[in-house]
DNA sequence: ACAATACGATACGAGTCTGTTCCGTATCGA
DNA sequence: TCGATACGGAACAGACTCGTATCGTATTGT
């Protein structure tokens, strides 16, 4: 907030950073965002995820947390960002093999796993606004993307031209979305789910 | 673990039970359970619900709560169950109507207040099998309706003979859902949400 | 009147979690 | 070698929660 009256260190460009002392083991990190995950998938809500239980799943003593992060929702906001992965992108052949391209990237073996944490995370994401401006800063432009997709497949004549784009989205991710976090519908198979859902949109449930 | 001596909880066909001393106060029982409702809906995990933020909400003391419910898990449970409200039965003449009014149904002013609750609740429905158990309770049963409205359409003509009865179910009850409980896509307006959904699916987004 | 029970309020013990602080040790630059 | 920093581990205070117990009071049947 106020500027700091003393001789600020600011870091300039340059890496090589004075850094007297013990340089800090970037592998502990990754250990712990980690066990953040490890923690969340395995059935525990994001309030059930205690510090102490994040630090002995990932073998650091709680001190090297605090020196990293201030608190736990701090903590909890950065794992949320490193779900962030790159952005898929479409060929632009087919409207049909790219819709079924982006819901597959949604069903991954990373997602998979993304999909419980993600369902532990959702009363976080409700209660706190930090938490849910970064979700919705993983969730928009992969759904972006896909707004592209529909976008060009009605202007090629491949969709409907009075389609609701954004009805469409929903209709895509949300089957998507509950499947992978809880299996919604058990009678649904995995396989081939994604080329199944896109085929059902496209064609219809009419006669 | 001494046996209760007090009267059990559910009464006997005979209401006129014994029953000495003062009786207890029904309007309590709505009261805790509304407030466990009314702390969940306002942005508190399962895990942050507290007995002793319950028995305030509700004005009574905890004692009266520990009178009711052996625990706080079963208290959950509880609340859950009464989540189930009448099973909205199909008027049987179109297969479009029923489906809207299904979908319109999980939609009605309690269910919004309830698809908050239901996101805070996932976690401990991840967590508890007992939970699972009582919300597949609440589910199952809606979802069979909605399974018998497709299969009738399916041999009525009015819906496509080859069908996946259920990616149909989770075409409609997925984005439903995620719409409930999140608004999962802003961009899609409530307004006539029911019907828009299920003119998507039985026409199609194809050309 | 009297026993029996429910009520709201409060206090309590046992346990857990957060966030800080210390320890002895390890690893860097100078 | 020396100062500075990081490390894992442990202890700690403060706060919170659960579930029980105990108040004084209110409300019932007998």
């Amino acid at each position: 907030m106020e500027p700091m009256t003393t001789v600020s260190v600011d870091e300039p460009a340059g890496q090589d950073r004075k850094a007297p002392g013990r340089p800090r083991n970037a592998q502990a990190d990754q250990a712990i965002i980690q066990a953040v995950f490890d923690l969340l998938s395995s059935g525990q809500s994001a309030d059930a995820v205690s510090i102490e239980a994040v630090a002995a799943r990932a073998g650091v003593g709680k001190a090297t947390i605090y020196r990293r992060w201030p608190n736990k929702e701090a903590l909890l906001v950065d794992a949320v960002a490193t779900m962030k992965g790159p952005l898929p992108e479409p060929v632009g052949e087919s409207v049909r093999d790219d819709l079924i391209m982006l819901i597959s990237a949604m069903r991954n073996k990373r997602m998979e796993h993304y999909g419980k944490v993600t369902m532990c995370l959702l009363p976080e994401i409700a209660k706190s606004p930090e938490m849910r401006r970064i979700y919705q800063g993983v969730i928009e432009p992969r759904r972006d993307v896909m707004r592209g997709v529909l976008r060009r497949g009605i202007t090629s004549g491949e969709l409907r031209a009075d389609l609701d784009v954004e009805l469409t989205l929903l209709m895509l991710s949300g089957p998507t979305a509950m499947q992978n976090m809880m299996h919604w519908n058990p009678q649904v198979p995995d396989d081939n789910f994604a080329e199944r859902l896109v085929d059902a949109i496209l064609r219809g449930a009419g006669a």
